[in-house]
DNA sequence: CATGAATGAGAGTTCATTCAT
DNA sequence: GATGAATGAACTCTCATTCAT
């Protein structure tokens, strides 16, 4: 009572995207592991072959988005030659496109990080290796926290350096970047493939709302 | 926000405050119909006295938030004497204010609509009674929603107002009040009452964002 | 979905009734808690009313078990009048009978005290009331685990004051009696109903091995 | 008692041994084939190569367990030109100690024995095979069944003896070797290698209580 | 021989919901 | 109105077991 049925065997990363779309379509809570293994014809009880549980999973699905929005943003705040602007412009347009391009990874960023807040405890008869496994689960989550803010410090960086040098108008940096984010991250929400404007359309309609604060004379 | 009840009867108003409070803490899935009654003091069963059901609750909550929210920036987008510019800098200022000053419904807002979306037909043959009171409870959820769009509408008329007198540079209206509640909801994800900033203050500084990119100069 | 098919409503006393017996008969982790609601005709779910989890059921059972034995041998050490010779004979008489009329109670607590010993932590999500109810657990578990080293205590002191007296042989007071409670509690092993001798006939013949051991002439 | 293995190929034996420790550590239902295969540095999938399923591990152990035992005391009760009372003071030495040396062993024959009783018939509609091997593992409990027996045998014998030829006072031979084995098998329970006593000292003090009810002058 | 991947079966547990009192 | 008791449905997770490699 056990085979696979025809196709070739399953991995990580091949469950990490099916689950970031389901539980962005259904939220952490709704998703049941059946689904997110449906998702990749498997049975529910095959998942934990590669994931302790579910919160590993949705670690592992946030992980995910966010270094591969980290990945593709980092490289553009320290590129030598480019103004302040030039490369708040290129981050916000990158951060968007992936979010539009990737709506299953942004809206778990922004629907499914406060669960991982909620972690639990071991089930039933924990062995030492079990309680042990759960002390690296929230090491690494603490570590993910860690990580999330540090993209939000790419974006501080830049603006700073901006205000610092004089190139941009001083703003509360803190708030000016959650501001931009919080747009940036809505667009995860109510983005749709098929909508009137692209990605990068978005993007450059965004940016050109965010920008003129920075760069008004004074 | 749950004060206690006068130890005796509960009204529903009262049931609703609670429940948007535990809601937006606990996540609408997690948090137990048994969590929200003893918020006012009662047994999971007797809130069925006061609502058909979850679903009926949480309606009741996001209706509460968002007729809350309406009734504070309505008003102000038929002011007359005032210009588009200082319509939309109240309107900011009410939405990022009632959003801080009350998490719960804004937290409410930002992360359970979708809930809403998951709500599930009654299951099995169920009894005419049930079908209908599932159409009702259709009715009320498509109700609500167009009530939503009709919020966003608020600031989309004003804005297009701005930029049809030529009070405002051109936007792209739709994508830039998304942008802009992007941000406003966002507040009710990170704003926490002991933070460096009060809520009048992030709403000063998030104004100051938007408004250059409609006030600039052609 | 939800009443009770006919009979009267059942209590905690009568759960644990039939717990005993099928804890007793399965083992504790071969017992299904569906198993012990349908001895009381309930289903699993509704045990949960009445006991917070499998453990709780099982801390209860072999609490009530200890209890019922403690009550009836008790009493009999502090009888004024008796020598320690017949107080012990009616302490081993009233311990073998409780077990031989009680198998489950006796069974239960030969097999099944080491399962409380792995004890688990709470769930999923734990609220903080749930990790308090744990520690309470822990707590009540712990005073179970001494209130079994009392009884044992009620058998030395006995057999203690007789040899200080001079009444008794010297022993080893601590093996002697787990020598003669392992052979007490054996008995709920292999005794039968039907078998050719009553609990009180096995009573008088275990009395008659241990107690020469005790009166030799030196 | 599980000795790392030579690092690769293990034999049944080594597999074991090592069985009995985790079972008697973790109990029969609690412990996991993977917990067995890894005290022998093998995968579950593994075991299968070695035993049929786990039943049979299992009774493997009960096996080698009683085997042990049985290998020890048999040759004394045959022992030509010793008294009964010399003989069952050795038995009862050899039992034991062998029960205090290997708490594995005795724990297991005392806590485990039952698991077997449990045993369950293949699901469903199963192969032919599977019905044979089923029928075979039957056979094989029995036996172990008949084996035990044989071993409360071989200490009823020699009371019988001693009994008949008047060396020992007339007692109810089946009921004292229950009591004898019960407070023996109980040694397994509470003795710790680090307490007071050694098992041979706990071997000499346990027969100094039996031993004067058969002694006694009539 | 060994194992990684997969799975069916089922266990404990939770929870929204109902109903008699 | 309020509640205690009960339950169906569903969920997460475990585990013995199988099979292709």
């Amino acid at each position: 009572m056990a085979r696979k049925p025809a196709d070739q065997s399953v991995n990580r990363e091949e469950i990490i995207t099916a689950a970031a779309d389901v539980l962005s379509r259904r939220g952490y809570e709704t998703a049941t592991m059946k689904d997110i293994a449906a998702a990749v014809n498997l049975t529910a009880a095959s998942l934990y072959h590669h994931f302790r549980n579910k919160d590993a999973l949705l670690l592992a699905v946030l992980e995910m988005g966010l270094e591969f929005t980290i990945n593709r943003i980092q490289p553009i705040t320290c590129q030598r030659g480019l103004s302040a602007e030039e490369r708040l412009r290129a981050m916000i347009r990158e951060h968007i496109v992936g979010v539009a391009d990737n709506p299953a990874v942004g809206a778990a960023m922004v629907f499914e990080i406060h669960a991982l807040s909620n972690a639990k405890p071991p089930t039933r008869r924990a062995k030492p290796e079990d309680l042990q496994a759960f002390e690296a689960f929230l090491t690494q989550r603490d570590a993910f926290f860690r990580r999330r803010d540090a993209f939000e410090h790419l974006f501080r960086a830049v603006v700073q350096e901006g205000v610092r040098s004089g190139e941009f108008h001083p703003v509360d940096v803190p708030i000016f970047v959650k501001a931009l984010l919080g747009a940036n991250n809505w667009v995860g929400v109510w983005y749709r493939p098929d909508g009137r404007l692209s990605g990068e359309a978005i993007a450059t309609e965004i940016t050109s709302y965010f920008l003129p604060a920075l760069l008004m004379r004074k």
